[in-house]
DNA sequence: GCGGGTCCATAAGCGAAGCTGATCGTACTC
DNA sequence: GAGTACGATCAGCTTCGCTTATGGACCCGC
């Protein structure tokens, strides 16, 4: 179970080729094939087949415990470099697209700044290893509930919870159900802060004290939508930008959320026009929207959830 | 970062000893030397003071990593090694000593069953390790929050949840809030069910598709005791059967929870037998009180959750 | 203060592990 | 049926990691 072993395993099926492994591993295809055999032979039974090149039950087993594995290697080593440089002159941080408008609200300018945006578990996967000093992600969660993100050890500062609104037309029959109806004008929504830390000072270890308040968060009764009434509507998919529709799935514990529409792009104003002109609904946070309906989700209990993720020094 | 030389790290760290480590894991003392100063050398700090041995903060960051490493390549054999063997014919099971009854009621008597009870900790890590088929483990969580255990990529399948209150004796200033003062009668309480899987059949992926219900659970807000109003009281800490005091100072948010009496043993009726005699109060199910007042918690809101651990046979 | 004991570091040597380059076998293509 | 692509296997060499042996620092009893 030697982590490089492990690793080519992974990249021979990720890539799905022995040889296209090597080259990108920097091995040569013969030593590739001794790794794979090394760890079918330690685990006795075959991890791969062979002409076509695919995981077996076997191999699928580890694959799912493989990636974490390398993950957390790296985090270790990284965690370990941080202690050893002290505390770093430049911040880099990571934001997913809507969260990035946190990033400047958030940082003490006393330090040189550079902000990349990128995909939520590129951002946690980046702040693991070091490649980034902190990192502030979103995404749609059961109130409460933490992000899903890639086991890293890492932890979690900071967090805010935000009411989620499904997107629509201004002259959408639910519009009605709109909080407020408005042009575009500015979103002037609520927050709902989560009441324990809202911003609390203190780092908090990802999963022992997870912050978690003893009360649960306002239930909220007024209209709205439930979104299995919305199953079948037009919905267009952002995954870049919220909930991407396959885990609403999950989340709602409703299957059959369709694309209508994918949208392949990282800025919220292009959603936010396909939406206004009527090509589909999409959940976005409330404070995100202008210029459509903003239509406030009362079912299932969903919350648009803003975590800042620190390394030790954050 | 060979995980040969994290394994001697860590060793190295528990037992304060180079040639102690050496002895355990029946190398020489050289090598053991050898693997810290290549890890060492890897890092590019020291991970040790030697003279006496102690860990630098360098090394307390890698240590934090190393045994979540470890454990999850071990579990990474033995769940390789399960899809190899089929399903077992005999059924090991492990359970927290209050979550053994709900062992025999969960389990097909088809199988040749063996149970063993040990602490939280030490299931969680047979069952991913492979030494147990399923584990059935209990503790004190806030309401739908999942139990703390290692990181090892299990399995949940199924959760319940009860009601939690303070067990105090009959005669104490208190036993007015009991739910239903009585004597040695069976406790009847109605068991709150996190309204999502109640047992659900399918196996949940632990941090993927964990259960979470979408609507919060009802509030309690008849009599009942606030924790917080009972933090110099005299509290019984019973670890080995629930909610150590020290655990309780995170979930209750409250410091100064101090023990008065400590128990060693893991069978309740002992602890009860205290908690009747009056050298203390404790935390514990509702179900699991007959002999004393049971005083329901209002607040904070926590629940005693049972979870299911398995496999991916189980 | 000195000898002995304990403990970790270092050096030397050796066997095994792991990589490369070359070759072979098989399946697919045209 | 020749050509090509890809993985398995073999031989040889390098490197790694272990042991044995030794060295140096610290501690303790007398």
């Amino acid at each position: 179970m030697d982590p490089r072993f492990l690793r080519t395993f992974v990249r021979v099926v990720r890539l799905g080729s022995f040889s296209a492994a090597a080259a990108e591993l920097g091995y040569t295809q013969s030593a590739v094939s001794q790794h794979i055999a090394v760890l079918e032979g330690d685990v006795g039974v075959p991890l791969l087949t062979r002409r076509p090149v695919g995981v077996t039950e076997a191999g699928a087993r580890l694959l799912e415990h493989a990636e974490p594995i390398l993950l957390r290697l790296d985090a270790a080593r990284a965690d370990v470099a941080r202690v050893a440089s002290g505390p770093p002159s430049r911040l880099r941080i990571g934001a997913t697209p809507l969260a990035a408008t946190f990033a400047a609200e958030l940082v003490a300018p006393a330090l040189a700044v550079t902000v990349r945006v990128g995909a939520r578990d590129e951002i946690a996967r980046a702040v693991a290893v070091g490649e980034l000093d902190a990192g502030v992600v979103d995404g749609v969660a059961a109130p409460n509930d933490p992000l899903r993100l890639p086991e890293t050890g890492a932890r979690v500062a900071r967090v805010k919870e935000e009411p989620l609104a499904v997107a629509a037309p201004l002259n959408h029959p639910l519009a009605a159900l709109s909080e407020s109806p408005r042009g575009s004008s500015r979103a002037r929504a609520t927050p709902v802060l989560a009441e324990h830390p809202p911003f609390s000072a203190k780092p908090v270890p990802r999963d022992g004290g997870r912050a978690r308040p003893a009360t649960t968060a306002p239930r909220q009764t007024g209209r709205g939508v439930r979104l299995e009434d919305l199953v079948d509507a037009r919905w267009i998919d952002a995954p870049a930008i919220c909930a991407p529709l396959a885990d609403l799935a999950s989340l709602a514990r409703t299957e059959g959320f369709r694309p209508a529409l994918h949208y392949d792009g990282a800025d919220l104003a292009g959603l936010l026009a396909l939406v206004a002109a009527g090509h589909g609904l999409a959940l976005l946070p409330t404070r995100a929207l202008h210029g459509v309906a903003a239509l406030p989700v009362i079912a299932p209990a969903l919350t648009h959830r803003t975590e800042w993720l620190t390394d030790t020094y954050g």
